[in-house]
Formats: C-alpha cells, sequence, structure tokens
DNA sequence: ATGAAAGCGCTAACAG
DNA sequence: CTGTTAGCGCTTTCAT
C-alpha cells in the first residue's frame, strides 16, 4: 500500500516521532536526520495521511464549502478560479458538502464537523437565513461571500454593489437621462438589495424622484427581466434607460424591447450587472457592470486562512470595487424623450 | 466540543462498539438498544468524524475531483449540476483536490490516497496524458469525463460526439449543401478528435471528399473561430456551412461572418456544439449540438460509485447520446452555391 | 537530539 | 445480543 510514517522512520533509522518532527518543521532535529528523513520521504513519494494528521487534533489542511443553491451556480464557477489559486499557495483542499437540507435532521455545522474542516466558504445565502446564524454562531471560522453576516469568528466578502449601481445611473444622468428605471434583483437577497439601494440613492442625489412605476421587482432571471421590460414599455410615459439587477435580467429586458420594435440604444438605454459571458455576444454587446469573481474568490479564502489562523483576528468585511464595461447598449436618450 | 460516540455510548448506557454497530447497521443489535441510540443520536445531533471513520479503514465516502483544465471551461457548471444530484443521492461529500502540478515532487496519486480518497473523477485530461495512467495504474477508482481511458478500475464517459457530428453534417446534406468545411477543436483532446472524426466519416459516407482547405485546426475558442472563419471566407470557392468544435468558436464564426458582410444562414450555414448559454442569446440564435452536461455528471456519479463498491466490476465506457438543436444558423444554401 | 508511550474517534475481531 | 480490546497513522508530552 501507500508508505507510512513508520515505513520513513525504520528506513532512516529513526523513530517515528522524530521523522513526525522534521515533517512538522520542529527546530529540535540534527540538520543530518532532517536531511536523511527528507530524501526518504521524497524518495519513497510519502505524504501524510491527513484524516490521521486531523484526527490528533492538528490541522486538516481543508476548507468547506457551503452552496446553497447547489454546485450548478455560474458564479461559483468564476469565483473558483480566484479560489483555486490562493487555494493552492496556503495548501488547502476545498471539500464540498453536499447537504441534504432536504432533511429535517441535516444540520450544516455538524456536517462541516464531522468532516474536520477548518473553515468554510458560503455562498448563496439569502439575507436572514437561519443556516447562516447557526454557522456564526457555531464558532467555525466562516466567510461568506455576497452576504453581510459578521461574527467572532465569521466575515464576509462583497462587491461594491450599491456604488457600482450609483455610478451606472450617474453615467446614464451624464448621458441626459433623466426617466431612469429600475428592474431589480431578488427581494431578500443582499447583492439585490444593495444595488436597489444605490439606485434610490443615486437617483435622489441627483434630484431625480423615480415614479414608483419605473421600479420592477425581479429575481435575477431572464424571465423576468423580460416580463419588467414589457411592464415598463406599456408606461403612458416610458422609461429612456433602465438599470437591472443582472445580466441574465438585462437580456431578458433587451429581448422584450427587440420585440417591441424599441431601438437599443437610440430609444432605450439598458445596463446589466454581471459581466457574464452571453454580455459580450449580444447584441448590441450589453453596457455592464463587471465584478472582479477572480479577485472575489481570491480574498475569500485569503481572508477565510486569516480567520483561521488568528482566532483573535477581528471580522473582516471586505468590499472589492467594481467597472463599468460601456459597451453597446447604452446612449444619449433620443431628443424628444 | 462535538459529541464523540462515547458520549453516546455513556448516555445510552452502553458500550461504544455497541453504538457503532448501531451507526453500521449491523443486524446483531436489539431492537430496543438500535432505538435507545438512535434517539440519542439524533437528540445529541451527533454525527461521526470521518476522519476517524475512514482511518480504520473504513469507507470515508469521499470523492476526489481532479480537474486539469477544467474550471474555465463555460459548461463544467453544468456537468457540477448532475454531480451534484447523485452526490446527494449516494451520501458522497466532494473534495476539490487544489493541485500542485507545477511542483516537480507533486503526485497526483499520492494527493489523492493522502486525502483517503474512495474514488477520482477526471475531467479535462488530454489524450496520452501521463498523469491520467498513473491515476489507472494506481488502482484507485477512476472516472474520466471526456477521455476514453479504462483500466482495472477505472472507466469513462462522454458524449457520443463523433455521432452527433456526423448527424449534423448528414442535417446539413439534406438542406443541400455540399461544401461543408469544418473548424476543429484542440488537437490532442478527445472530444476535438471524435468531432473530427465525425465529420470525416459523414462526407465519407455522403461521397463528399471535403477539400483540406477546408478544415482548419482550432482550440474550441471563440478567437480560434473567429480567425478560421476568415481563412475559410478567403477561400476562392467558399463553403456553404460549417461545422464547429465547439459553441465558442461558432460563436467567433458567427462574429467573422457578419464583418465580412456573409449573411447567416443565407449565405452560410453555422452549427456549434454544447449548447452553452450563450447559444441562445447570439443572433441569429445557433443551432448546435446539445450535450446532457447534466446526465454526463449524474451517471459520471454513479459509475464511479460501481467501480468503488464493486472492485471486480467490468470497466464502464458509457457514451451518452446527444441532440441537435436546430436555431437560426443553419438552412438551405443559396441558390448559386 | 531522540525515543517510548499515550491517545485522537472510530471499527472489527473476539469473547462472553 | 453486548462488551473488551487492539489498532488505523499520526502528533505530542515526557523522559532520556
Amino acid at each position: 500500500m501507500t508508505a507510512t510514517i513508520r515505513d520513513i522512520a525504520k528506513a532512516a533509522g529513526v523513530s517515528v516521532a522524530t521523522v513526525s518532527k522534521v515533517l512538522n518543521d520542529y527546530s529540535t532535529v540534527s540538520r543530518a536526520t532532517r536531511e536523511k528523513v527528507l530524501a526518504l520521504v521524497s524518495e519513497m513519494q510519502f505524504r501524510p495521511n491527513e484524516a490521521a494528521r486531523s484526527l490528533v487534533g492538528r490541522r486538516s489542511m481543508t476548507i468547506g464549502i457551503l452552496l446553497t443553491s447547489g454546485l450548478a451556480n455560474p458564479f461559483f464557477v468564476h469565483l473558483l478560479g480566484g479560489i483555486d489559486e490562493a487555494l493552492k499557495e496556503r495548501g488547502y483542499d476545498l471539500i464540498y458538502l453536499a447537504q441534504l437540507s432536504a432533511h429535517p435532521e441535516y444540520n450544516f455545522v455538524h456536517h462541516c464537523r464531522s468532516r474536520n474542516v477548518e473553515g468554510v466558504l458560503a455562498f448563496g445565502f439569502q439575507l436572514g437565513e437561519l443556516d447562516a446564524d447557526k454557522l456564526v454562531a457555531s464558532g467555525i471560522p466562516t466567510l461568506f461571500i455576497d452576504l453581510n453576516l459578521t461574527g467572532k469568528r465569521a466575515g464576509y466578502i462583497s462587491s461594491d454593489n450599491k456604488e457600482a449601481v450609483q455610478g451606472t445611473v450617474r453615467y446614464l444622468h451624464e448621458l441626459g437621462h433623466r426617466r431612469i428605471a429600475c428592474i431589480a434583483g431578488l427581494p431578500g437577497s443582499y447583492v439585490g438589495e444593495r444595488r436597489l439601494a444605490g439606485y434610490h440613492e443615486a437617483m435622489a442625489e441627483l434630484g431625480l424622484s423615480p415614479d414608483p412605476d419605473c421600479i420592477v421587482i425581479g429575481d435575477f432571471t431572464q424571465e423576468t427581466g423580460y416580463r419588467g421590460m414589457q411592464r415598463l414599455l406599456a408606461l403612458p410615459e416610458r422609461p429612456t434607460a433602465v438599470v437591472c439587477g443582472s445580466d441574465k435580467a438585462a437580456i431578458g429586458a433587451l429581448q422584450a424591447a427587440r420585440e417591441a420594435g424599441v431601438a437599443v440604444p437610440a430609444e432605450l438605454s439598458i445596463v446589466g450587472f454581471d459581466d457574464i459571458d452571453e454580455a459580450r455576444v449580444v447584441y448590441p454587446p450589453l453596457t455592464t457592470v463587471r465584478q472582479d469573481m477572480s479577485t472575489l474568490g481570491r480574498r475569500a479564502v485569503e481572508l477565510l486562512d486569516g480567520l483561521i489562523v488568528e482566532p483573535d483576528s477581528p471580522a473582516p468585511a471586505v468590499i472589492v470595487p467594481t467597472a463599468l464595461a460601456v459597451r453597446g447598449t447604452t446612449g444619449p436618450p433620443p431628443r424628444d424623450g
């Protein structure tokens, strides 16, 4: 089978304790033995068994990932790139805890414990979700992505959603737009709420009091973007611009506009959020807020590592800046608008 | 801290062995004790420590996932959806092994062993990649996705790539096309090769000997699709249809055609492969081969589970059918074509 | 600087 | 049907 620490000890003519010390960088071992052991380790391709290690209370070098939406979340994939890099740098492996959330007895926290996870990346939780609080209360180091929860050993990271939308509205205002509508994302989701808040604040700042009819509530999907746009187009006084809570919604809006024979951007400007791959290939290419998903993922792991390694570190609350990618769906409002 | 098996034993007034037997469904335990133990387990929210379990040689209920190139892959996310479902059904957790492939001493197999992984899902390996062979040789149950490798405890699953392209070519032929070009995927990738083989076979079947200039080699990206199309459009006798090795490539091809002022599908038909989200939103919507990624992921886990549970089961080699999604980029060739 | 021994939480014979 | 015991591979006192 695979080599154990005992095999190495035997081959090196030392005790297992010594090998263990070498493996864990104890300074109390002589240069000579250290080198002999290390040579054997490399030669015999030895790698300590992580289960045994974590059992004796040492670090498991395992981070758990909790995704309430399941693995198929499209953003998770983009996050993964950044997560992956940071994981490698710090030597962690990532375990996806396939939750039986449906099962009444299922418990996140115990699942984490049974896996000796050192910390948890949590993504996809909604505002006020109970399980999120339990996680915080458990004391397991937790880093939320896109949910502003903090605690003794919990913190979060997110894009600057509010500021992003404020910037978007200001940009539209500068182009000359005054009737600016909003197709908001899912209520109850942190990012949806923040984006909507950004819309409200920017409108207020600019002295534009939005018509309540100009704000439609969606859920980030193309479907609600499509229907939302239909509603807006049916208004007696049509908006000249619409900011959407997601690219998917913006794509739905674009589709509705096309079907209604409304020219984009000549008669109507549309802005999305996320900069997913589809944003570049629709026609016209979508003006949208680009989130730096890779940085989000990478920093999430780094922050979590901090929480793990420094038990008394303060709760991180990190906001990552975004950038507006101006493409083809925005322009000045029509003359008679 | 968390409850251990000893706490349960104490509370139930039995030995740890008995509790263990209950936990592992031994039939030799009385109904009464079983129930008492189970009640305590649920009440104290006990969950056995997986590290301890796997250390004693029992199952670790952990599947590893190895991705050499996978993260950036646009349909990886759909694969995950299927994987997730099957994982839950069978009770596995998934550990993503963050490989230090760059490091010379890094070794996949030992990484898997150190994590007590019961089996491995391998995705993104190229034809003839050494690490893939090592994996097979190691005897660790392995299921390759999109790579036709089998072994004592290794098998694979993939879409019916060859047949899919054959069907595509036949479909174009029926529409009246004769000059059918191909923008192939990455050489050395199993799916790229299979798709190209499908093209060749179908052309031969139909008695069409393709002009070598009509076959351009790409690497699945939009970039090579774009440049490939430019090359094809520059040909003295232009093809009337082109089958692409991926949707990304097809989207690049579409872009090149648009820029060249070539009408799709009136003057040129284009077919993609994969049916990624972008396929629906480009204009015209892309005719493409739909892979059932969700089934691919789900079956992959099921097959791997088979390999794990039945050590002597034959190597699975599963091919999943595809479907042609006819949309807006295909039509009859131009009259004078 | 090194080793002997205990023990992490659990399972698997083996006795009773 | 139940309990005792040994031990999985490793780390960590505590002696030496």
